[in-house]
DNA sequence: CACTGCAAGTTTTACGTATAACTACCGGGT
DNA sequence: ACCCGGTAGTTATACGTAAAACTTGCAGTG
């Protein structure tokens, strides 16, 4: 009998069932086909069943020196975008048997490495996204087996990467802003170090430098409205060969835009195009809606959770980029 | 010397620093003084430095029977605000030496119990918000410490529970429009069945009925734009007695009021005004500007996270109510 | 009849840690 | 000479599980 208040062991299930301990460990890991009678497993079943008995996942874990469990880091879930990379990552987990634990962290991870602390050592992998380079030396001297979403590729030594095709995106949205006659661009670029954002300013450059005529400003702001409201007002108040189209690093800047050309008296598409970069729910609610590239979040998180499954098992992460789409809606008009 | 390829162990640091297993534990464990002198307890720590130790945690839980871990389900990541829950939640917990697990349920708990199938029994306590009856009878069979955002009072039996002052809230948009000389009302309800939604539609029905010469409609929509959008467009068609005033149950559905009345011609806030609850960034990014309910969100997840402790260290749970705050912007204007 | 093979279990051990209980030594007081 | 108390450790055990190694009984085989 169980001490109350205590939950049962699979002790207590052998007691009831007049078994012994390891013939319900058999059972209840169904790995009993020719070690136990039928008759003998569906008493243990039932003793479990009575007693409430589920087993010790601690325990398991300990024994079985892994966890199922891997761990995504996220730079922020103030926008729905990791909210559907954590869904398709935790599908495609469910699917193998394991489970994601998801660990947003504001700053990146730190030197005090907060998720570990709680997490560390019950981890059989990490998916992390836009994470410091330290942190990505701190958990690979842990042997962690782990994929880098939208990291350099390059710099990302030995870890296996799953990116969106962000640098396509950004052509596309260029190809569509000088075929509707613009020349002159504004890039507001977030105020972030991190190589998603690199290749977006990188890719407009190329590509704004092989057509001859236009030119190219960069704004910086941090990811908020508020933020890119202020640093678009200032770029955009310069008055001879003032931008016409201003292409953001994501839709949140976007909207910052839209502010700062109410507030200058431009009007949008007319006197200016703006485009944004995620397709946010954000990007319909704006008046007029958010021309964009949408970018398929779950199928992200669908990717790099695939991609660690096979890095556990010892296959090969593939590791083609993930397209990406031109969403063209009332933002971007001639220029 | 331990194994490569295999995470050193105390016993290695044993070992190595040629002291017994007990030894380690005690100095890593900083509860050494009078047992062990500085020497060795530097020799020891000298020891782990170089080969890299840290303590497993998971023999760490199995052995003391706790994981300083609790589990934060959120029913969805769409919006900013489960976010906040978190980083409130996340700070009391660290300054106590816990660690939060986010676990976004999009339907809340199923049958299935997904998050305990990897989690369970690997958690000291659970805060959960919006959370199905039924899964709270599977978590309380568990015994596990629970601690309820936003649910009914009555219906949480034993449970803890810590609660936004939404009917102040609706209160307080009541009183502004009733201010405004507002009279007729639509009501654009959350089609979710939840607590804190039901709150809103009971407080406005009786505030209403308070006033004399008040008319109140109420229609319903799923929590996003498109949905919102299509309801309020319908809702907003009837010729007479078309409200002059829409309250939304959050500021998602404000947006799309504001999109349907853009189809349907009608200026915000000139031929109708808008409320939404919760201040997500959104409300300041649309135009006008939101008048809106905002809604603490980090200290609601602090408050979550202080009750759980309390109940985790059999204090009792205090259970006021977190006051909100009227915004009021440009969304609500005279009638 | 001795031997083999198999079903149906049981006994034992290991995972890595924390800690209770024990030991050994040494200086000092009586 | 003896005990006492404190310091500085060590030994042993438990947490709950999984699984390897062992035991037992029995039917079939040559």
């Amino acid at each position: 009998m169980p001490r109350a208040g205590t939950r049962p062991t699979s002790r207590d299930v052998a007691r009831a069932a007049g078994v012994s301990q390891a013939a319900v460990s058999l059972v209840m890991g169904d790995k009993w086909r020719g070690r136990v009678s039928e008759a003998t497993a569906e008493r243990v079943r039932d003793a479990a069943r009575t007693l409430g008995y589920r087993p010790n996942l601690v325990a398991r874990n300990l024994r079985l020196g892994r966890t199922r469990t891997v761990l995504l880091v996220v730079p922020a879930l103030t926008t729905e975008f990791f909210a559907g990379v954590y869904t398709g990552a935790a599908r495609v987990a469910s699917q193998h048997g394991f489970g994601v634990v998801l660990y947003p962290s504001p700053e990146g991870i730190g030197p005090a490495r907060d998720p570990f602390a709680s997490a560390e050592a019950a981890l059989d992998g990490v998916i992390a996204s836009s994470m410091a380079a330290e942190a990505l030396t701190a958990i690979r001297g842990d042997q962690l087996p782990l994929v880098m979403l939208d990291s350099d590729p390059g710099a990302s030594v030995g870890a296996a990467t799953v990116n969106l095709d962000i640098a396509d995106g950004i052509r596309q949205v260029t190809d569509h802003l000088l075929g509707l006659g613009h020349r002159r661009f504004l890039h507001l670029a977030a105020d972030v170090a991190s190589w998603t954002f690199e290749v977006r300013a990188r890719e407009l450059e190329e590509r704004l430098r092989a057509v001859p005529g236009t030119s190219l400003r960069t704004a910086r702001a941090p990811i908020s409205i508020r933020g890119a409201e202020a640093a678009a007002q200032a770029a955009l108040s310069v008055s001879p060969d003032r931008a016409t189209a201003v292409v953001c690093d994501d839709d949140q800047l976007a909207a910052g835009v839209y502010k700062a050309a109410r507030r200058l008296g431009l009007r949008v598409p007319d006197e200016l195009s703006v485009t944004g970069i995620d397709d946010l729910a954000l990007a319909t609610a704006i008046d007029p809606e958010l021309t964009t590239v949408r970018l398929d979040a779950e199928l992200f998180g669908e990717r790099g959770m695939g991609a660690l499954l096979a890095v556990l098992e010892g296959r090969d992460p593939s590791a083609d980029d993930i397209p990406v789409e031109l969403i063209v809606r009332g933002s971007t008009g001639r220029a």
